[in-house]
DNA sequence: CGGAGTATTGAAACCTATCAACAATTGTGG
DNA sequence: CCACAATTGTTGATAGGTTTCAATACTCCG
């Protein structure tokens, strides 16, 4: 495990799915003990793409990035992880994604072995387990919806509706939220520049579609606008 | 089950993973014998938008499409069903995505009560099952990738790659596949349009990386310059 | 043969990307 | 604590890839 500085590399439904319900699994004290505390850097990976998928994590708190690059230095960011989130299970043998910080970050780090023998030995968090998938699966399959059919705007709107939505709880008021991750992350995660992303959010803001007090701050002031402006059929 | 006519309705890594390694589960004959045949008509719905998910299904021949449609009518196909692959299991009760036939296609229903039964009785199979849905997350991860940051041209290269892989053993030649379905499927399979889909493959043939003996039907003639362009890491 | 649906091709418009400059913020060391 | 450098974010002008609109071919069937 690397934690290598990747800061100086040149690099609810079909719009609001809560994206990854991924906190609901008890998998019980024996593997809560044996985890480690990771903390990790802002802008420092935690996983390379190619890396041996040796351990599971479980987000405590910041955010973090699952990243990918095209051969040409393109950047697509395929999730973002939040405190609750579990992850690294996805893959076979070997990471498919780099996982790096967004934010200062505070993870778990569980042996995979350990995991994989819980959910062998026990049929029902198994099955939690396959729930879970699942709804992964769905919160991707929103996200290629997005990303195939839907304007900068709508897709914006998606993303901040879908990020209130879960960071709902985390001490953030219903109407506010914190960004936790920078312009160019969410243009990479929602498959635009940082310019038109900076752009979008300007024009949400001079509509009064939302605030930004600062530039991590974000209020929903219409959120009937915004959601109109999703494109989400709910 | 409805069977609804659409037609009329205004409607291998990041590029090349097989897309959907759905038929490597062996369910047992009881499964099997329960199992009753269902055709379906091109551009028939086997599943609407909002049904329940009470049945799962094996496609034995032809291909269908996943559809999700934005309210204003823009439609985006998440994924293609191709003879061997299971579907129908992914949603909780109610199906997120419709389901139609992109040619002729056959496919044979089981009760999805039973499927689950199977699954909750037999570790073996379920664990194989969550290998399954872990493979349809990771493939839907690649297609993140290609709709949030490839061009064109990239993405008409991976698909006709990721095709032909699927497509390997159901009769054609290495080199040659048959397209199942219509340029309007491609297109919002790829997050394109008709014409886009069409010009790319024009400008392909003519620079003699694929040939296109009929409109169907397509001959990969340089595979590696194919693979440069589909700008895979592989 | 004719007609509907599908595919191709062309011209123009549009949205987003790119290039570039500047502003704001953060961090650091004096 | 301030000053400077580096990073990050915003804004503007232009370019470019896709879409849109439109017309023409092709294909399949009745």
């Amino acid at each position: 495990m690397a934690l290598t500085d990747i800061s100086s590399s040149s690099a609810a439904r079909a719009c609001g799915r809560a994206s990854s319900p991924l906190s609901t699994l008890t998998l019980g004290s024996e593997f809560e003990r044996r985890g480690s505390v990771v903390l990790v850097p802002r802008n420092k990976a935690l996983l390379e793409e190619g890396d041996p998928a040796d351990y599971v994590f479980k987000v405590v708190a910041g955010a973090l990035r699952t990243v990918r690059f095209l051969p040409d230095g393109r950047r697509h960011i395929a999730n973002f992880l939040l405190p609750g989130d579990l992850f690294g299970y996805e893959d076979a043998a070997f990471h498919v994604h780099g996982v790096e910080a967004a934010s200062d970050a505070t993870v778990i780090r569980y042996p995979r072995q350990l995991f994989d023998d819980i959910i062998r030995r026990d049929a029902g968090v198994a099955r939690q387990f396959l729930a879970l998938v699942c709804g992964q699966l769905a919160s991707t399959q929103d996200r290629l919806l997005l990303l195939g059919r839907k304007s900068a705007t709508e897709r914006l709107a998606s993303f901040l509706l879908a990020l209130a939505e879960r960071m709902r709880g985390n001490g953030s008021q219903d109407k506010e939220l914190d960004l936790p991750m920078s312009r160019s992350d969410i243009a990479d995660y929602l498959g635009l520049t940082v310019e038109t992303v900076s752009r979008t959010l300007t024009h949400l803001r001079s509509t009064h579609v939302i605030e930004l007090p600062s530039v991590a701050h974000v209020v929903l002031r219409q959120r009937r606008t915004l959601n109109e402006l999703s494109a989400c059929a709910a």
